[in-house]
DNA sequence: GGGTAACCTTA
DNA sequence: AAGGTTACC
């Protein structure tokens, strides 16, 4: 059943099809981390003043909710197997089906549709005929994309996340929504009980927080490095609108000026938060798969920073994408 | 420049 | 240990 105050499920217009590990990878594989799976497996999630729920289309069988006149084309093998086990990455795609609280639904579906990247082609100028490791990637996670994400909301979540695992920094992040964001609109509030949705805290908010009290929300030495980051921005208003204006590179110099920003981080938000596909993050994860797949043993980060533009190109950042998915599931192998 | 420890906390 | 950065040798 579809709950009272959300629309009915809809399938997204113009989203590719997913196999549901794909659309786990894209939401909850370390680009975003306020997407909540739920306990029927659809997703809930939010980003800036946006609150959506995501679902792969259920099978004919057993569907909940009255069918709406979805297409379904060339469904026949994955509507035998709707709640097949996730046990490979390559499980039949399904269609994307969306839902919002009512009231905000017609600004919600656009954002959505901008958010997952759904018109993004990127994959195509991906060196995969020259490169076997990586069409086999892609092969394995066919529709991943890189989210387009809000600078300041990505800037925070990256700050958060040294040495920190996902399921940690989005506790980080919910306790930062939960005690320092804006309720989101009336419209939307009433409607998950006793859980109110709250949007992230801005940048000029989070300067008004005591290092204390950001400590409290289990940021642990980032708490320092946060408060350092709002204190820069508050101090230059026009700090984030300003440096995502930037061409790539002057956009990570100014980044780097960040405390608590490093290589990565800066690599991290230029990727997710600015769209700049150039990016390359090289993290352990990165090291691992570059040692593994391409021999690069005993190469520091910097040089497999270098390897990585070099050799993946424009796309680089979503070749790492593909990479990290295949080395997160497939690491022992 | 490269190598090493400290930084917080929790799974 | 964990998806890093910084400070200091």
């Amino acid at each position: 059943m579809s709950d009272p105050g959300w629309t009915p499920w809809t399938p997204l217009d113009g989203a590719p099809t997913f196999p549901p590990a794909v659309l786990a990878e894209q939401l909850d594989g370390g680009q975003a981390f306020r997407w909540h799976r739920q306990p029927d497996d659809s997703w809930q999630g939010q980003w800036s003043t946006h609150l959506a729920r995501l679902r792969l289309a259920p099978g004919r069988a057993g569907s909940p909710s009255p069918p709406l006149q979805s297409p379904q084309p060339t469904d026949s093998k994955a509507a035998s197997s709707p709640t097949a086990p996730p046990s490979t990455p390559l499980t039949s795609p399904q269609h994307l089906e969306w839902s919002a609280p009512i009231a905000t639904a017609p600004t919600t579906e656009p954002a959505l549709r901008h958010y997952l990247a759904c018109d993004d082609t990127t994959a195509a100028i991906l060196p995969t005929a020259s490169d076997p490791h990586l069409a086999t990637c892609v092969a394995a996670y066919p529709g991943l994309r890189i989210l387009r994400q809000p600078f300041g909301e990505t800037l925070l979540g990256f700050l958060c996340s040294a040495t920190k695992q996902i399921v940690q920094i989005k506790q980080m992040i919910a306790l930062l929504a939960e005690r320092h964001g804006a309720p989101l609109p009336p419209a939307a509030c009433h409607l998950l009980g006793d859980k109110l949705p709250r949007a992230l805290p801005t940048w000029a908010q989070l300067a008004t927080v005591t290092e204390a009290d950001l400590r409290a929300c289990q940021l642990g030495f980032r708490a320092r490095y946060i408060k350092g980051t709002a204190d820069m921005l508050a101090a230059e208003p026009d700090w984030l609108a300003t440096t995502a204006q930037l061409p790539f590179t002057a956009a990570k110099t100014r980044l780097l000026s960040l405390p608590g920003v490093g290589e990565k981080i800066a690599d991290c938000v230029l990727l997710f938060g600015l769209g700049h596909h150039a990016a390359f993050p090289v993290d352990t994860w990165m090291i691992k798969a570059m040692t593994r797949r391409y021999g690069l043993d005993g190469w520091s980060p910097a040089q497999v920073a270098h390897f990585g533009r070099v050799h993946y190109g424009p796309a680089a950042g979503l070749a790492q994408q593909y990479l990290f998915a295949w080395e997160r599931t497939h690491g022992a192998k």
